[in-house]
DNA sequence: TTTCGATGTTCAATATATTGAACATTCTGA
DNA sequence: TCAGAATGTTCAATATATTGAACATCGAAA
């Protein structure tokens, strides 16, 4: 494979100023296999590199993502957007990838009945969207209100809020929410 | 491990229509592999995945960039949404007033022949959009794409850009933009 | 110097990923 | 209805990753 996985995790490693040992203490594997990771002597299961990076600790994400230094893309065919999630509630994203991006935009696809939950989530930002197809009961900060196709919505990410498709057909809308950072 | 990478891959697959051998051949593995690996019953080697990710094509950092993601978002906003354009292009305004906020969400109307004109427009911050219904031709730094409904677009604002309605009937689409300077 | 602890390396044994081929199912066309 | 092609699945055989333990090297302290 193009990328050396062995230079990047053992740059990474000192990085962090951690021996072999201790990361694989930290990892729950053993030296050796960091060893021959980092020597490339073996091409490791995307299981134990993601148990090394949990112990240092980083995401498969960010290990992975200096090898795309490639020029940003402007455009997105419709069937190259990612579907994301499975089950009632998935969405489609503009871009794969977010790093360094101020904005998340979002093709959003609720089946009937399906509900974000009451788990309500508080992060920073802004959040907005635009109902294209179907109906959707969208409560924030406890006031309730059924969308339609046309219907928007714009609220502060940190209020409470909850989404649920009371309608017999799905709904679909295109959303928008900055900054996207987890 | 956290991230479902079996659901990922078939998501992704799917999403570019690909069976299984298909996506095995372009790869150079067997559709084994791959059917192993999108029911989680194996614990897929980074080369492998990799190989397989080469076949769709997608990087590695893309294929992992949802690793981290859970934006869950939703409120409700009006259903009046403010006439701001003009004349061929028009655009309709999620909330009336942008004073402080971080996010103009607009829902755009072109009707044919509408263009924003040669002059590329400059400004700060990044924007993006969703296209639904018609078609739309979209430059940016000198690359020219047509668009049509679910294709999407971003790229940052200082990028020279331009759009265009070069179909027969009116354009719509969904775009959000930060910040909301004009 | 010598010993000790910590480092990274190597290798046989074991666990597991990948293959190659057969299987069942679904869909389409005749 | 049938035949063929295309789909995803399963499994024994094989290839390879991971382990556990031993090895060599280095620097610090006595």
């Amino acid at each position: 494979m193009e990328i050396d996985i062995g230079a990047r995790l053992k740059s990474v490693r000192q990085g962090r100023k951690l021996s072999q040992r201790e990361l694989a203490r930290r990892a729950g594997v053993t030296n050796a296999t960091i060893s021959l990771i980092e020597a490339n002597q073996v091409n490791p299961s995307v299981g134990a590199l993601k148990r090394v990076l949990d112990g240092i600790p980083m995401s498969l994400a960010e290990f992975f993502a200096f090898e795309a230094p490639a020029p940003r893309k402007a455009f997105y065919k419709a069937d190259e957007l990612a579907e994301v999630g499975k089950g009632k509630i998935s969405y489609r994203q503009v871009g794969a990838d977010l790093t360094g991006r101020a904005l998340q935009i979002l093709v959003e696809r609720y089946a009937p009945g399906a509900d974000t939950g009451r788990v309500m989530l508080s992060h920073d930002g802004e959040e907005g969207g635009v109902i294209i197809r179907g109906r959707l009961e969208v409560t924030v900060a406890g006031q309730v209100r059924v969308l339609g196709p046309g219907d928007a919505y714009y609220f502060e990410s940190r209020q409470p809020h909850r989404f649920r498709n009371v309608g017999k057909e799905p709904c679909e809308l295109i959303s928008a929410c900055t900054p996207p950072s987890f």
